[in-house]
DNA sequence: TCGACGGGTTTATTGAAATAAACCTAATTG
DNA sequence: CAATTAGGTTTATTTCAATAAACCCGTCGA
């Protein structure tokens, strides 16, 4: 498994953690029945596997993640673009935007990020 | 299942008719055969689901696509969007750049498809 | 001192994606 | 006419993501 492959509902998972890390495993038991309907035991199933992946770590009942979420969103980002786009940007941001309309600012945001960029 | 939700294997497939309608159905098990390694009998499975999900066609043995590739492509960067980054393409596109440098070109680019969609 | 709770592990179950073996029938060709 | 080929379908197999039931063990408060 590459290292920073989330599958959808370990992404999810993912996501409470880094939304309220630290937390304790208890607390994240209750978190994932709340927020994504999980049992207990679903909840520490995947905690274990996203901790052997060395994705997140649960050290006394208190779990951190390991990997930034910045850094999974790259993966998951780049990931998409070399399988249905041929690695081409221009081709995902052609069919992203498709017959969709940017209002100015939203249009200057995005050439600000891609400005940003350039440096 | 949401009308143009290719999974991966099948995404490669409909490369292929693609990349190459109108193409007639044997000449197809032979290209899927040389291209991904297929057996005849995974390639007409494939194909038979994508026609019953309205995607491609098979008629007189000639394999065309219905709908189009764009429109899958466009489904695609839509869902990664919504589900790993808020549905903000700021989000994408920032962490797919990440430190990578772009050149004056590839922004120049970048920067025209968004103000195409101003327009 | 026992029962509830915290903090887990072990072991299943289910469903679906990916792939293919085995079979079928009609047409064609040597 | 016998064998091959085209053009499929039917039925499995395998793998793995997703989810959970059932169990375990230490501790702590009543």
């Amino acid at each position: 498994m590459e290292p920073y492959k989330l599958f959808d509902a370990e992404y999810k998972f993912a996501c409470l953690i880094w939304d309220n890390e630290p937390i304790n495993s208890t607390d994240l038991v209750k978190l994932s029945q709340t927020k994504l309907g999980w049992k207990k035991s679903t909840t520490y199933t995947v905690l274990r596997k996203l901790c052997e992946r060395g994705i997140l770590r649960n050290e006394g009942a208190l779990v951190t993640a390991i990997i930034k979420k910045t850094d999974a969103q790259k993966y998951e980002s780049q990931t998409v673009v070399e399988k249905s786009f041929n690695g081409s940007l221009p081709q995902f941001l052609t069919a992203f935007l498709g017959d969709k309309k940017l209002s100015e600012k939203e249009a200057e945001e995005l050439k600000r990020i891609i400005e940003e960029a350039t440096k």
